[in-house]
RNA sequence: GGGCGGUUAGCUCAGCGGAAGAGCGCUUGCUUCACACGCAAGAGGUCGCAGGUUCAAAUCCUGCACCGCCCA
């Protein structure tokens, strides 16, 4: 074994083993309960960000542990074809080659998309490899399989058939780079400085003449004047009320339009009087309803005005305003600008500023869907962790809107609509027959068919995903035994996006939920705390990070980053610690392996603390601890807690196994006595396997090596019975060797507080009292771990040398150090007495405690039992202290 | 406007009712035969502020302040 772990030598053959094993595969066990994940499909845009690798780790982490549980376990790796997002990449290439899409047309340009599909999904493919993910390739799915696409299809033509899905004229949110709708979720809103104009519209007398009068209406889009039907204000303004039943002169364009009176109106915005522009905003949209005005649309899909716009028709939109605005300045209309700040819509992809108009799209009916999903929530069928997160989903469901689904791009599901050319009937197929194009117009035969032109929403496939990855709509042995599935993992900021819909769409299909759990990851962020973006260029790729640390670094940092659901900073600092675990790892096992040479060797079996009496004491203690972290780890794994977990296994295997129990081995393998072997052997083996869950690569690479040393070993750690700490722990051998370790640290830190070289040998001397056998018993192991020699072990406190020596009074026993010459008086009396107040504060403490007749009567016995023992511990520290403190002189 | 999260050692974060924890950084020693990606010994915190509940509060409740996120 190399005297340093390489990752980068070591993680292609052990992934290659794994692969050979098959032991990915899933295989159905009817008499076993399944687990199950289904994993968030990748953007087939090709880029692996931190947060494919933080779900990589965290599912990759619950699948193995489940798989060495012994269940049947299935991790289904998918890739999603990201409608918008490929679009616009593969857009981006023709662009180089100085082609639109427009002019390839529409079956080259899907025939190029195809082309980049095949490339990414193996791209993609790989980088789950080098993440170590544990994945069933077998099983992979893309959403444009025939597969999903059957499904897409079925759900479809049900929900229509159903009144779920309907074609209608809505306000929708139009993104003019991308030109398509998009749904509310899509958009994102950014605070805007910007300015609240003040306009006149002139009033017109009884005669239709016009007036020295006016309105005042208050707008942050005057652009859209073009586009006004009316002018509304709050009946409670009384500033207005005259003027409701008038008419008023739009500017420049000068159309007749009416003042009518709405609650709707904010009578505190502006100057209390709306422009109603139907076309071009949600509000004013309803209120337009409500009066039966008519709405006008007066931006083209790029963006440009169009005819309605009049003389400004063919302008940028951006460009209409100034303009306008000028021609507001030179009629004497514009009354005053304020500065005012304003949340607008951005088009989630492109950061494009969006328009709302009013465009006829296909929107699912989300009220009837989002009923049963708050029901499969609330009732706890499906748990969602961490729960805060529960109320989340509460409110957005609660007050769901209607989804519009279609997109006008050319890269997706196809809308499974015909419209008849001569009558103009929206045909869809029936639900018997989902998959056959219609061929001719039930209503009046004709057979000029044309199928709707637009594609789906991706999230509308993605909905689908955990029933139909697992063959729905067929009835597939895969989907009877795995569905519902286990767990859903992914990141909180997608929870309405995906998990909502999942759970929505899930039950309408199956009649079941998707999922028993839903699993709320943080964001990774900088180590400045702020989102990782392209803009920004504080990108981290992982394949980099893995090249640089190893990937069980890279899975290590994720995984112990910080608590369930919370946000985290990832730093170089941070992966080198994960780097450093890993070496440990590698290092200790180097020497328990060497330490073993050519003996197989037979592991210790001993489920009873009884059967372990006549064992070393260092030895019955490691062998409790771990069995006692087993349990932890188990019971953290079972709540999510990652972190915990990882943070566990750290902190025993280097502080206890390696700080101190190797170290204690070590000293009887000098002696010749291999007798400690097994023990060393055993928790080692524990502690692989409970860590290979989350740090794959090395666990493996070390348990090849272990392997052939022990008899009955597993063939592969991913294979091998997960860890489950059934043994009896031993209380006995805990306490005892919390002696030894405090006599140890207490000679340690004399000689290190005194400067004594640390190659020298020191005599010492142990009043250990009641501990008195075991100290006697470690007295090997306290000689070598404090390099004392002799050690003299006496019976109690007032047998140790008294001059010139440094002390130490622990709770259980003292410690008397001479080191003539050395010694400074003075500084001992001095640390003595600071010890001493400490302890007699302590001892106050307790009593003062232990003296409420109300802690005695109403805290659990175990706490005043736990208070009593820390009172006596305390006095008798207290008394050596000052017993040492007397005869200092 | 509504909701959520955060505020704990110099930094990054765990812990969330019964003696303040980790990693990194810092100080002092160490080429100790697994590891300097290391070993040993240390220093460092009125757990944001103010009330309340409790025998007991960093941990529960209320209010406030600041930072961040989501929804409208």
């Amino acid at each position: 074994m190399a005297k340093a772990y390489d990752p980068a030598g070591t993680e292609g053959p052990i992934y290659q083993l794994w692969l050979d094993g098959g032991y990915f595969t899933a295989r159905i066990d009817p008499h076993r309960e399944p687990f199950c994940i289904i994993y968030p499909p990748a953007n087939v845009t090709g880029e692996l960000h931190l947060g494919h690798a933080l779900v990589d780790t965290i599912e990759d982490c619950l699948i193995r542990w489940h798989r060495m549980k012994g269940e049947p376990t299935l991790w289904l790796p998918g890739v999603d074809h990201a409608g918008i997002a490929t679009q616009n990449v593969v857009e981006k290439e023709l662009a180089k080659e100085g082609v639109s899409r427009h002019d390839l047309g529409r079956e080259k340009f899907l025939e190029r998309v195809w082309r980049w599909v095949g490339q990414y999904r193996r791209v993609i493919t790989h980088q789950h490899f080098r993440l170590g993910c544990s994945l069933d390739l077998s099983r992979e799915r893309f959403t444009m399989d025939e597969g999903p696409q059957r499904a897409v299809r079925t759900t479809f033509v049900n929900l229509y058939h159903d009144g779920l899905i309907y074609r209608g004229e809505r306000i929708i949110n139009w993104c003019p780079r991308c030109q398509t709708a998009l749904s509310d979720l899509e958009v994102e809103h950014r605070e805007h400085d910007e300015h609240l104009w003040y306009v006149r519209y002139p009033l017109l007398d009884d005669a239709g003449n016009r007036t020295d009068e006016h309105i005042v209406i208050a707008t942050t889009r005057p652009e859209t004047i073009v586009a006004d039907v009316a002018v509304a204000v709050n009946p409670k303004v009384k500033r207005w009320q005259k003027v409701v039943g008038r008419t008023a002169l739009l500017p420049v364009i000068e159309r007749r339009i009416p003042i009518i009176a709405d609650e709707a109106v904010d009578p505190k915005f502006g100057t209390g009087a709306l422009k109603i522009t139907p076309g071009h905003d949600q509000l004013d949209f309803e209120i337009g309803e409500r009066h039966g005005l008519r709405a006008i649309v007066a931006v083209n899909g790029d963006g440009t005005m169009n005819a309605e716009a009049g003389p400004y028709e063919g302008m940028d939109r951006f460009q209409c305003k100034e303009v306008i605005l000028r021609d507001l300045e030179r009629l004497g209309l514009l009354e005053k600008t304020v500065p005012h700040r304003h949340a607008v819509g951005h088009c989630e992809r492109c950061d494009t500023m969006l328009e709302p108009l009013i465009s006829k799209q296909w929107f699912v009916r989300a009220g009837p869907l989002a009923k049963p999903a708050i029901e499969a929530v609330k009732s706890g069928r499906i748990r969602i962790i961490p729960r805060r997160f529960l109320r989340v989903y509460l409110h957005w469901m609660e007050n769901i809107r209607d989804w519009c689904i279609s997109r006008q791009l050319w890269w997706g599901h196809r809308i499974p609509v015909w419209y008849c050319q001569e009558c103009e009937a929206e045909v869809v197929p029936p639900r018997d027959k989902p998959f056959e194009d219609p061929r001719e117009c039930p209503r009046c035969g004709s057979g000029k068919l044309r199928q709707d032109e637009d594609v789906l929403d991706t999230w509308f496939s993605s909905a689908l995903w955990p029933h139909s990855t697992l063959g729905w709509p067929d009835d597939t042995e895969d989907l009877r035994y795995f569905y519902p599935t286990s767990v859903l993992e992914t990141g909180y900021d997608i929870l309405f996006f995906w998990v909502a819909r999942m759970i929505m769409m899930g039950l309408y299909n199956t009649k079941d939920i998707p999922f028993h759990y839903v699993y709320l990851h943080g964001l990774i962020r900088d180590q400045y705390g702020r989102k990782m973006t392209k803009s920004l260029g504080n990108v981290v790729d992982p394949l980099e990070s893995i090249d640089k640390y190893g990937c069980d670094a890279l899975r290590y940092t994720l995984a112990t980053g910080g608590a369930r659901g919370n946000d985290f900073r990832l730093t170089d600092e941070k992966l080198e610690g994960g780097r450093n675990f890993a070496n440990k790892l590698w290092n200790a096992s180097r020497f328990v392996i060497q330490s073993i040479g050519g003996e197989r060797l037979t592991l210790p079996e001993a489920a009873k603390a009884k059967l372990r009496q006549d064992w070393a004491l260092e030895d019955r203690w490691i062998y409790s601890r771990a069995i006692r972290v087993a349990r932890e780890v188990n019971r953290r794994l079972g709540e999510f807690r990652l972190n915990e977990a990882a943070r566990l296994l750290h902190d025993f295997f280097w502080s206890e196994y390696c700080d101190w129990y190797i170290e204690m081995a070590k000293v009887r393998l000098k002696e010749g006595d291999r007798s400690p072997l097994s023990v060393l052997a055993s928790v080692l083996r524990d502690v692989l396997l409970l860590l290979h869950p989350f740090m794959p690569f090395v666990t493996e690479a070390v348990w090849q090596h272990l392997r052939s040393r022990l008899e009955e070993a597993p063939e592969a750690a991913v294979v091998a019975a997960y860890p489950q700490g059934t043994a009896e722990p031993d209380p006995e051998a805990e306490a005892s060797i919390q002696v030894v370790m405090d006599v140890v640290r207490a000679i340690r830190n004399i000689r290190a507080e005194r400067r004594v070289d640390a190659s020298r040998w020191v005599e010492a001397y142990v009043a250990a009292d009641e501990a008195r056998p075991t100290v006697e018993a470690a007295r090997p192991v306290v000689e070598t771990l404090a390099r004392v020699r002799p050690l003299h072990i006496v019976e109690n406190g007032r047998r140790l040398p008294k001059d010139r020596v440094a002390t130490a009074v622990l709770s259980q026993g003292q410690v008397a150090v001479p080191l003539a010459g050395l010694l400074d008086v003075e500084g001992e009396r001095q640390r003595l007495s600071r010890q001493l107040a400490e302890a007699e504060a302590e001892v106050r403490r307790i009593e003062g405690k232990l003296a409420d007749g109300q802690f005695r009567r109403k805290a659990p016995a175990a706490v005043v039992a736990r208070e009593e023992e820390r009172l006596a511990a305390a006095r008798s520290r207290r008394e050596g202290l000052s017993g040492r403190l007397a005869e200092l002189t």
